[in-house]
DNA sequence: CTGGTACTTAACCATTTGGTTAAATAAGCC
DNA sequence: GGCTTATTTAACCAAATGGTTAAGTACCAG
């Protein structure tokens, strides 16, 4: 019996992490923070036809990141500030974990820095397991 | 004449927002914040294969976000802390925007709340562009 | 060595993604 | 209306993604 393959629109959360997975996408998005600008100064810096970039608009649209207003025959875009905040906050509850784990690592290194290099104690064998 | 597409491996950065991008990953990662977990562990509150859930692993791993040891015939899990800051790194560069966007915001509101509902003020017209 | 438990690999399938080119739409300009 | 500029839509394609089942591998235990 085979499985339905239901395909369920991913959550906003979801779309803004997918969206963000993309350097073409991370690009506009930096070009975006100084501004408004139309597609086809955000299409200018890429070598990729303007349907591509189209696209990616729309995904980042779709995500929330970014709103396209209407001005004439241009379509200006504007960075939206919400999915940003939600993607650092849904990172942040890990802060508290990479801080602790990155400090360790950084006191491991000055551990090793302050005993003399090469050393091989054979008290250290098999521990591995701890 | 028809263009190559040239199959580039992503960047670590748009590894790990793609594996950031799906609710099965980000759910794993959460029961990970509470120490190493073994596969079937993992997969016990997914209604999903166990081949899934290792592909799911399998993504975490290369871009980093998850390390797998091995311990007899477990493969135990663990959070990784770099990815985890490199992404959260990156969408900090965007922090002065968010709250100065969410922070105006906030302060229209505020004024809309000040005045009685339903004015109309005609010296308003226009402003948007501010 | 046999069997069980933990996990991965292989093969398959449908959907999504990221690009292309060509055609369509929308708005300003003369 | 007719040309130009800006942008989107359509149709197509290859590759990646996310799931499946079935078979393979790795290790421990008796």
């Amino acid at each position: 019996m085979v499985k339905y393959q239901t395909p369920m629109s991913p959550d906003r959360l979801s779309r803004t992490f997918a969206a963000l997975a993309d350097p073409t996408r991370r690009a506009i998005l930096a070009r975006l923070s100084g501004g408004e600008r139309s597609v086809t100064e955000l299409a200018a810096p890429h070598d990729m036809s303007l349907p591509a970039i189209s696209k990616h608009l729309r995904v980042l649209e779709r995500s929330g990141l970014i709103a396209r207003g209407r001005n004439a025959q241009w379509r200006p875009c504007q960075l939206q500030a919400t999915p940003l905040k939600d993607a650092v906050d849904w990172l942040e509850q890990y802060r508290r974990f990479w801080e602790e784990s990155l400090d360790r690592l950084g006191r491991y290194l000055e551990e090793l820095q302050a005993k003399p290099a090469g050393r091989k104690p054979a008290t250290e064998k098999g521990r591995r397991g701890r």
